[in-house]
DNA sequence: TTTATATAGTTGTTTAAACAACTATATGCC
DNA sequence: GGCATATAGTTGTTTAAACAACTATATAAA
């Protein structure tokens, strides 16, 4: 029994997930200075279609760990805000490849600007060795729990 | 510029939480699966007040990281749900001291083993050390931002 | 080839988060 | 005391998460 003797206490956060909220929170904030008007969530489905445009809404799923309606409705709002567009696929009509627009393109440069911006705010006076180790842990538990 | 070189590619999905997603995700099966009719969030609050009873909304906010609007509704459905009761304090008329009921009390024990186990299924191969740092880790980035 | 099953996506409903605007009470200052 | 300001909590609105139920298309098995 590797953790059962391991103190619980303070690892609750864990769970309700006060530094990630605090990022989240932290990056909305500096994408509404600078006036990026998406939200952290439709920014994160921008972010895979980057580096790789194209994908169809369930490799979406399971790049952003959202279940499928979650995704419907994030890439409706997207389409809205003209920044993708739902393209069905050819081979196989029950999927919709989505593609990002020219407006969404731009967005790149700018919004990675920033995400990077609030990492550094965030990790400030972390050393480069225990991000290491807590990008590790984390992972793990993702790997355990997926 | 300490972390300025740091490579932050496959930190990005610490913005989203993909891990304390996976947790919450994962407790709130263990919870339904064990015949716990509550959601994870309103399981934090009580959390908090099983520590100390009888603290006002404000002190929720500070507790669980959420704003006042959040813990007015999340309050209301624990009223709904007969969990947690509104008394008005009698020094302050505009705060609300919040305690649990009878039948609040009585999940206590069967959710925090809920809460362990599923602490113990993320963790499952990780070592107290790394979970340590880990815990550094996310307090720190919570500080620089909250 | 028909039938069962799996996969991709949508819709409906409840709960919660974020943010602004609001009411009520308390406190500090003149 | 009267007024400005701060604090505690509520309400309205939009966006998103979770989960179940649904439609449409594709694949596999008989």
């Amino acid at each position: 029994m590797p953790n059962n003797q391991f103190k619980k206490s303070e690892l609750y956060s864990f769970i309700t997930g006060k530094a990630s909220t605090a990022i989240a929170r932290r990056m909305q904030k500096n994408f509404k200075q600078n006036g990026v008007d998406i939200t952290i969530e439709q920014w994160s489905v921008l972010y895979h279609l980057w580096k790789e445009d194209g994908m169809s809404q369930q490799s979406l799923c399971d790049a952003t760990f959202r279940d499928k309606p979650s995704i419907t409705r994030l890439v409706d709002n997207l389409e809205k805000l003209k920044l993708v567009k739902r393209v069905p696929s050819k081979d196989d009509r029950r999927i919709n490849m989505i593609y990002l627009t020219p407006e969404a393109q731009k967005l790149q440069e700018q919004t990675m600007e920033l995400a990077n911006q609030t990492l550094n705010e965030a990790l400030d006076g972390v050393t480069n060795g225990q991000i290491e180790i807590a990008k590790e842990v984390l992972q793990k538990v993702y790997e355990n729990l997926k």
